[in-house]
DNA sequence: TCCATATACTTGCGCGATCAAACATTAAGC
DNA sequence: GCTTAATGTTTGATCGCGCAAGTATATGGA
């Protein structure tokens, strides 16, 4: 395959992101939530105990830790999640999913669904399932 | 195919971009771009004339009209694009790929093509096609 | 034990992008 | 030919995010 098909798959890649973002960030804002903090309680509520250090959470969701920082607080303020301490080092600080925040977690993944699921519309199941598989393997 | 199917392949592409966003930032700036200002190039140089009404611009790499306003000012300074009055219509002004921008984008074509294809190398040509038709079929 | 280095997090500053509003020009209906 | 609506662009305010530097704690040798 030529290099120049290669860009113009990276340029696709990078113009279907654009897309989705667009599509998704109206509907999760009925939830008072953006993209990034919808990507933020998802790894909480898949996380064990619901429970995560601040790093990991920037590396899954792709942000840096001040990122983070700044992305929690006011996530913090309104309840969606809480601090919590680390016994074992008093550096991290763990971030836990409140009940609150597993219920708007619960309301905007229904969202979020539905938005996917239109997205891929275009796509058979056979499709979806290839798209699946390639992606995996580029991460 | 299940709906949760459905929102993990889109995680996928998010996270995949990510991942892309990265890859290109730092080699790009050899030649002092941003991944946005390469996208202008690039347009412009496929352009009929090289010149474009900065909305369709706009339009094309996914930005807002005054992004791309804010966007072009220091691009103009640096020489890489410059300003023209449309003929047949005083309010759209035109942008235009000048020598120079030509030349720059030449180089960091380059550069793209070679982290383009860094980051597809984990694909088979006959995946590489794959993708391409399944990205295409969802934009 | 103490110091050097590494790790987790926060803060100041700057950039890139958006939205809403302002402004200029063109197009359409009567 | 006016008036009203639509279109293209710029500007002000603001937000999200990164980087570099600062603080606090932890760890691994000498």
């Amino acid at each position: 395959m030529s290099t120049s098909s290669q860009s113009e798959l990276i340029l696709r890649l990078i113009a279907l992101n654009t897309r989705i973002q667009k599509q998704i960030a109206g509907p999760l804002s009925f939830h008072g939530l953006s993209a990034t903090e919808y990507l933020v309680l998802r790894q909480l509520h898949a996380a064990p105990e619901k429970k995560m250090r601040r790093i990991d959470l920037a590396q899954q969701i792709g942000l840096s830790a001040s990122g983070v920082t700044r992305l929690l607080n006011p996530m913090e303020k309104v309840g969606l999640i809480s601090k919590e301490e680390a016994a074992r080092d008093a550096r991290v600080s763990l971030v836990t999913l409140t009940k609150a925040g597993e219920t708007i977690f619960t309301e905007a993944d229904a969202t979020f669904a539905q938005v996917a699921q239109a997205v891929m519309k275009p796509l058979g199941g056979e499709d979806q399932k290839n798209l699946s598989r390639l992606t995996g393997e580029l991460l």
